[in-house]
DNA sequence: TCTGTATGTTTACACTGTCAACATATTGTG
DNA sequence: CACAATATGTTGACAGTGTAAACATACAGA
């Protein structure tokens, strides 16, 4: 609420909604500095009294959109506690869902090396504590493995597998076909009820 | 062979490898026309005499390593044509050693708008025909298939769930740690065994 | 009110992709 | 062989980029 002339009033918000706008539109090429400044009515190195560059950026709004995966994550983790396995598919389904929503973001966590929040070393997972989404999900994971009781050393394997099937389904959609059909999240949740049921029936 | 003077003798070829090469050290960003024209000893509008754009010459350099692929793809196709189920966990064992190996094709493949091989509708999947690799891959699944006389409906969620779970841990792998190991390959093919035998089951 | 600090603008630089105009080598035709 | 057409280079220009320094203005606290 300025007086509306040299000043922008809440000019980093505005160039971080700007700023994913353009991703979302034209991409990460095409996404500049100088054409969100532009959007924004300021000039163009305006944006460096925010920003440290533009890498740093981006960053700051994948962040952003990172933390609302952490939202949505958090919200399925809730909903569902009560049921282990119908946890772990809804998750999957709403995985897609986010990620085939925000595909930009999806591009930028597993296309670029600027982000990394998973580490796996073949026996154990670690992930990123900045990035509580992922964390909350592969809490979901050992959760159905507890119920299960699956051995220690299977877990790795398994989540490995729970994660493939969501994440490999997500890039077909994402960078298959343009046509998105609700049918599809039902394949993910089948492929993971299968995978799931397996675990149960090998722990029996 | 030529004077070693004013051309070059060939220009495209070696625009290829360096670019190629630049892709590894630097990644798609770092990726200049001029500093590969420079790389070659050429003047920066050289490359436009072989290729339209950047856009173009990098589609050239992805397709050349495309070639690459079907070339390895079919090659365990033909080793292991005898059993199905082994060629199944070859071929997925082979896909993420030669991503691991080639990042760059991986990512561009992957992340970019550019390059769709693969066109799944929930009932089918269609694979760009000059994408001989994805070609011969899903052929190599066909003739597991068909060997457990898996119904043609089953087919392409199968089908995405043996490719999910090769491209999901070939995410990890080069995405997540970097160190490689040897049993990350063994992983795979377990996880890959896993399935087919899930199949196997179900169809008996 | 005065002064420091946050937030803008302007100007400048090196770098990028791309194009047009020009130069030189190679190739194919009479 | 000569000469024209063509392929392959070079040079110079342009607009667009990220980024930094110098400068300007508004706001906040003493």
């Amino acid at each position: 609420m300025t007086k509306d002339k040299y000043h922008h009033g809440d000019l980093k918000k505005d160039l971080m909604s700007k700023g994913l706008q353009l991703l979302g539109t034209e991409g990460y090429e095409g996404f500049s500095i100088r054409k969100i400044a532009a959007l924004c009515g300021v000039s163009h190195a305006a944006p460096y009294k925010h920003f440290q560059s533009k890498e740093a950026m981006v960053a700051a709004i994948i962040a952003d959109v990172s933390w609302k995966f952490g939202a949505m994550v958090k919200d399925v983790m809730d909903k569902y506690a009560h049921d282990p396995k119908t946890k772990n598919i809804e998750m999957g389904k709403h995985y897609t869902k986010f990620m085939v929503e925000n595909p930009d973001y999806f591009r930028f966590m597993f296309l670029t090396n600027h982000y990394s929040p998973i580490h796996f070393t073949g026996e154990s997972i670690e992930i990123d504590e900045r990035h509580s989404g992922f964390n909350i999900s592969l809490k979901c994971a050992e959760d159905f493995f507890d119920s299960i009781n699956l051995e220690k050393e299977k877990r790795a394997m398994a989540f490995l597998s729970i994660w493939s099937l969501a994440h490999g389904s997500t890039v077909m959609l994402i960078h298959g076909t343009v046509a998105y059909s609700g049918d599809y999240l039902e394949l993910v949740a089948k492929m993971l009820k299968e995978k799931l049921e397996s675990l149960e029936r090998n722990q029996a």
